[in-house]
RNA sequence: CGGGGUAUAGCGCAGUCCGGUUAGCGCACCUGCUUUGGGAGCAGGGGGUCGUAAGUUCGAAUCUUACUACCCCGACCA
C-alpha cells in the first residue's frame, strides 16, 4: 500500500517531500523558495491559528497589525539585530515600473527610486518598537501585550516546504513591561503556552529550555525554546520566546515614568511560532501510509465512506450515514461524508489514510442489515465493527484516545532516543549512528560548542531551565560542568 | 555563495552518445459500458512552440554557445 510514497526508512527527506505534496498540504510555487499552501494544508494551519489565538487571548494578549515594510534605517538601530538578519533581507528599492522603450515588456523605472529603501520584514521588532515609542509615556501605559499574525521574508538559500521557506506565515508577539521581572515572567508564560499547545494539540512532546549564546535571537538577552524530536532523530525548534531586556527600548528610545517619577527604559519580549509547525506535524507522526493527524487539529476528524452497489443501495446507506454525520456534528465533531461516485471505496480509504484523517467509518449493505458500522483508526491502522447505535458515544471517546496515543507514541520514541553520554567517543558514535537527543556535560564556552558542531554537526538545542544540577566534566574539553545540556542534529 | 546534476504532455520517464518518417511509454485526464467491503477492467479519445535565445546544417529534442529555472550535497538559518 502507498507504494507511491517513498518509504521513511529508505530516504527520510524524500519521504517528507513526497508526503507534503501527495497529502495536498503544499507545493513549490513559481517563485523561488516560496510555497503555495494548499487548502488542506491551510485548513490545518487555520486550526493551529485559531487554537493558539484562543490561548493568547486567554492570557491577556490582543492582536494588531504592523507594516510589511520596514525603513532600512530602523534596522540599523540595534546592532546585534541587524547583524543577525542582514544577510537574508529582501529590499524594496523602487516603486514603479514602466514599458520598455523597445516595446519588449516592462522594466523598473529608474526615476522611481525610493529615497530610503524598505526592508521586507524578516521580523517586526524594529517597526513595532518605533511605534511603541509613541504609545508609552507612563507606567500606566504598560504592559502592552500585542500579537500579530503575519507573513515574513527571510531570503534563504536552501528551502524546504514548511521547514524553511523564503516567505512564511507566523505569529509574533511583542510585549512591553515596566519591570524586568514582569518581562521575564511573560517570556516564560509564553514558553509554557507553546509547550502546552504543541503537546496537547499537536501531540508532540517538547523539551523546554534556553538557548546558548550562539543560538540566541539577534538582539535578545535570553532566548527560550521548545524542541521536538522528529522520527529521523533530528531535532526541530518548534517555538521561541525571547527576553529582550531593554535592548530595543534603548535602540528606539522608549522610556516611561515609573511610579516614583523616575524615567526608565521599557522591558520587552518577543515570541513566535511559524508554519514550520506544519513540518513538525508531518515528521513527528507521519508513517509510510501518509500523515497521521492529531484529532485536535485535524480539519476532518471523521470521514464516512459508503460502500454500495447501485443507486438504490446508495440512497439507503446515505440516509443512515447522514444521520450519523449530523449526530456527530451535534457533539462538535468535524465530519465529512464522501459519497463521490467517481472513486471506489478502496481508493478513498487510501486517500484518507494519506491525508491522516484520524477515524474512518465505512457503511455497506452488510452493516445496514446487521445494524453495525466499521470503525478504522489511522494511528494504529486497526479496524473494528461496532453497533451503529453506539457510534456517537464510541467516537468521542475514541478521538480522545487517539490524541493521547499519538502523544504517548511520540513520547516513547523520544525517551528511547534520548541518551546520557559521558565520553567524547560515545558522543560521536551516538550522534552518528543513533541520532536523537544527547544529554551531556558542557563547559559553557562558545569555543567548545563550536568545535562540537564542526566535528559532529550537533548543536546545543537547549539548556534545561530546571534547577537540577549535576556535577560532571565537559564531554569535549573535560572541564568542570554543573549540568547536562541537550545536543542534537537539528533542522 | 561553492560543488554536482536535471530540464521532452498535468506528473514520472524513454529517445540525445551516433542529427533523418507523423517524438513515444506509464500514471493522470475525457467518453462509453461493466464495476463498487482496500488504490477496478475493457474499448475509444484529447493533450507537446522537446526550458529560453542564438548558431552549425538540406534537415536539430539530438551538435555548439550563452542564459534561465529547478533538484541534491555543503556553508547559513525558525
Amino acid at each position: 500500500m502507498a507504494d507511491f510514497l517513498t518509504k521513511m526508512e529508505d530516504n527520510y527527506a524524500q519521504w517528507y517531500n513526497d508526503l507534503v505534496i501527495k497529502a495536498d498540504l503544499a507545493e513549490n510555487s513559481a517563485v523561488r523558495g516560496c510555497m503555495v499552501i494548499k487548502p488542506y494544508g491551510y485548513a490545518i494551519w487555520e486550526k493551529v491559528q485559531s487554537e493558539l489565538d484562543k490561548l493568547f487571548k486567554a492570557t491577556g494578549h490582543v492582536n494588531a497589525y504592523f507594516p510589511l515594510f520596514i525603513p532600512k534605517s530602523f534596522f540599523a538601530r540595534e546592532a546585534d539585530h541587524v547583524e543577525g538578519f542582514a544577510k537574508e533581507c529582501a529590499v524594496v528599492t523602487h516603486y514603479r515600473l514602466r514599458n520598455r522603450s523597445d516595446g519588449k515588456g516592462i522594466e523598473v523605472d529608474p526615476d522611481a527610486k525610493l529615497e530610503e529603501e524598505l526592508i521586507i520584514r524578516p521580523t517586526s521588532e524594529t517597526i513595532i518598537w518605533n511605534t511603541y515609542k509613541n504609545w508609552i509615556q507612563s507606567y500606566r501605559d504598560l504592559p502592552i501585550l500585542i500579537n500579530q499574525w503575519a507573513n515574513v521574508v527571510r531570503w534563504e538559500m536552501r528551502t524546504r516546504l514548511f521547514l524553511r521557506t523564503a516567505e512564511f506565515l507566523w505569529q509574533e508577539g511583542h510585549t512591553a513591561h515596566a519591570t524586568r521581572e514582569e518581562a521575564v515572567e511573560e517570556t516564560k508564560t509564553i514558553l509554557d503556552l507553546y509547550a502546552h499547545f504543541v503537546q496537547e494539540y499537536m501531540g508532540i512532546p517538547v523539551l523546554k529550555g534556553s538557548k546558548s549564546e550562539s543560538e540566541k535571537f539577534a538582539g535578545a538577552i535570553d532566548t527560550f525554546a521548545i524542541e521536538a524530536l522528529m522520527q529521523d532523530g533530528k531535532s526541530l525548534q518548534a517555538g521561541t520566546s525571547h527576553f529582550l531586556g531593554q535592548n530595543f527600548a534603548k535602540a528606539f528610545d522608549v522610556q516611561f515614568t515609573d511610579k516614583s517619577g523616575k524615567l526608565e527604559y521599557v522591558w520587552s519580549t518577543s515570541w513566535g511560532v511559524s508554519t514550520r509547525l506544519m513540518g513538525a506535524l508531518v515528521m513527528a507522526h507521519g508513517d509510510n501510509n501518509g500523515l497521521v493527524l492529531p484529532p485536535n487539529l485535524a480539519p476532518i476528524q471523521i470521514v464516512i465512506v459508503p460502500i454500495y452497489k447501485g443507486n438504490s443501495q446508495l440512497d439507503s446507506i446515505s440516509s443512515t450515514a447522514l444521520k450519523i454525520k449530523s449526530d456527530l456534528e451535534k457533539h462538535g465533531l468535524r465530519v465529512k461524508y464522501d459519497d463521490r461516485d467517481t472513486h471506489k471505496p478502496g481508493f478513498k480509504f487510501a486517500e484518507y489514510e494519506l491525508k491522516g484523517v484520524p477515524v474512518r467509518l465505512a457503511i455497506g449493505p452488510r452493516d445496514i442489515e446487521n445494524g453495525t458500522i466499521e470503525v478504522a483508526r489511522r494511528d494504529t491502522m486497526t479496524k473494528e465493527v461496532i453497533n451503529i447505535d453506539k457510534t456517537v458515544k464510541h467516537l468521542s471517546g475514541l478521538l480522545t484516545d487517539i490524541q493521547k496515543n499519538i502523544f504517548n507514541k511520540s513520547l516513547k520514541y523520544r525517551d528511547l532516543n534520548t541518551y546520557k553520554v559521558d565520553t567524547w567517543d560515545d558522543f560521536r558514535e551516538s550522534i552518528e549512528n543513533k541520532g536523537g537527543f544527547i544529554l551531556a556535560h558542557w563547559d559553557g564556552t562558545a569555543e567548545t560548542e563550536e568545535k562540537i558542531k564542526n566535528e559532529t554537526r550537533a548543536t546545543i538545542r537547549i539548556i534545561p531551565i530546571d534547577n537540577s544540577s549535576e556535577a560532571g566534566k565537559c564531554v569535549y574539553s573535560g572541564k568542570p560542568s554543573q549540568k547536562r545540556v541537550v545536543f542534537a542534529r537539528a533542522y
